[in-house]
DNA sequence: TTGACTCCTTAACGACGTTAAGGGCAGGCT
DNA sequence: AGCCTGCCCTTAACGTCGTTAAGGAGTCAA
């Protein structure tokens, strides 16, 4: 018999297990019971580590966080522009590598001062290049609300990346549509093709600081 | 005694009193029971007129865009810039009357196809000047994805106009971001003035789309 | 040995969304 | 008049949820 106990439970492990279990049943499945049962551990020890379900929500946000960070890296020398893309693909990247990732996300709050790190980095990217911090917050925040906003959309009609949500048929909509011809043949052009929508989307957040702002 | 029978619901009336009494609970604390007590109803009666919660939610969130609509009114002769600030700060102040107004927009689907009469009436304003389809809907849905995103932020700090939901107080933001200066000085740029913050985005997205697509 | 502290369990509470079954009342048919 | 059909709602109940209360097993220091 084995006698080996489990280590102890610490927040980023059950915040991580939280998060792998979130894609395979989505917000609503997201049981704290279910997170337990995936720890070896009943349920209301979850709430040693944390005061209420919201407060692990908001580790797994701030997890979700990180990661992103992670995979972007410090600022290079790169010019405003190049941050921007380069941070918003990886927020993005970040928010679909879960199903509900951007409602998990846009719910939640930080925990610590960690995701400080990365906003100086940004903020003072764009200050040397010439911004105000009144604009850069502008430009920094508008964009963030873009791509927030952008992957709740996505996220709705696609739960993760090859799946489909059901009632998101283009031709059952063509048809429903059929008084309304631009609406109906835009159709293919909100639905399909995230990614490049995305960055389109991106480039014209971008296009628009850059001529409002003046700083090329 | 008063043998007075209550006129029978319907989704419209059901719909209009879960948005009322959204705003004095909030989306958590809007269940089915309460929306039912204020029916002077009982909740199974809902289900005659609602498949599931989801419905009624759905039907909500085209209420609240009917409402915008109305407000709004049709396309005028303007600009593709005039319809553009008119439509989303119409969409803002609909997601704004309601408390978390933004999250359940956002989690829903329109029933029905009324809104697409807006939405064909913005395309041809956008073709109107000059605009591809594609390039029409790549405008007005990175309008759309940014006013969503900037309203789901706002709502998480601000539930209400006037309200300010706990922990976010500016003085100790600023005291425990002192390690990052350029942050913590960007705190009221961020958590104050959202009126003006917002038409500030909106105005970097209409001139991105300008830059970038050429019709000024 | 005792006591304190950490981390977890068992048991239970009240509330939720939802379903099953059926009742009262209207209107049209025989 | 009686009856049927369909509409709109009620009562009762089910299973699950987040959460709390109470306590137990293990570790470590005094």
């Amino acid at each position: 018999m084995s006698t080996e106990r489990r280590a102890p439970l610490d927040r980023a492990r059950v915040a991580d297990t939280a998060l792998a279990l979130l894609n395979e049943v989505g917000l609503d499945g997201l049981t704290l019971r279910a997170i337990a049962r995936e720890l070896d551990v009943k349920a209301p020890a979850l709430y040693w580590h944390f005061k209420d379900k919201q407060a692990l929500l908001d580790e797994m946000a701030t997890a979700m966080y990180r990661r992103m960070v992670a995979d972007v890296g410090p600022a290079p020398g790169g010019t405003w522009q190049e941050r921007l893309r380069a941070t918003h693909h990886g927020l993005r990247a970040a928010l679909l590598a879960h199903r509900d990732g951007a409602r998990v996300f846009s719910g939640s709050r930080f925990t610590g001062t960690d995701h400080a790190v990365q906003m100086e980095d940004t903020l003072r990217v764009f200050t040397a290049a010439g911004f105000t911090l009144a604009e850069a917050v502008r430009a920094t925040s508008t964009a963030y609300a873009y791509t927030v906003g952008f992957v709740i959309e996505e996220q709705g009609v696609r739960p993760l990346p090859g799946e489909r949500r059901e009632g998101y048929d283009l031709e059952e909509r063509a048809r429903l549509l059929a008084d309304f011809p631009l609406s109906a043949a835009a159709g293919p052009e909100i639905f399909t093709d995230y990614d490049r929508h995305f960055e389109e989307g991106l480039e014209l957040v971008i296009c628009g600081i850059a001529a409002r702002y003046g700083h090329a």
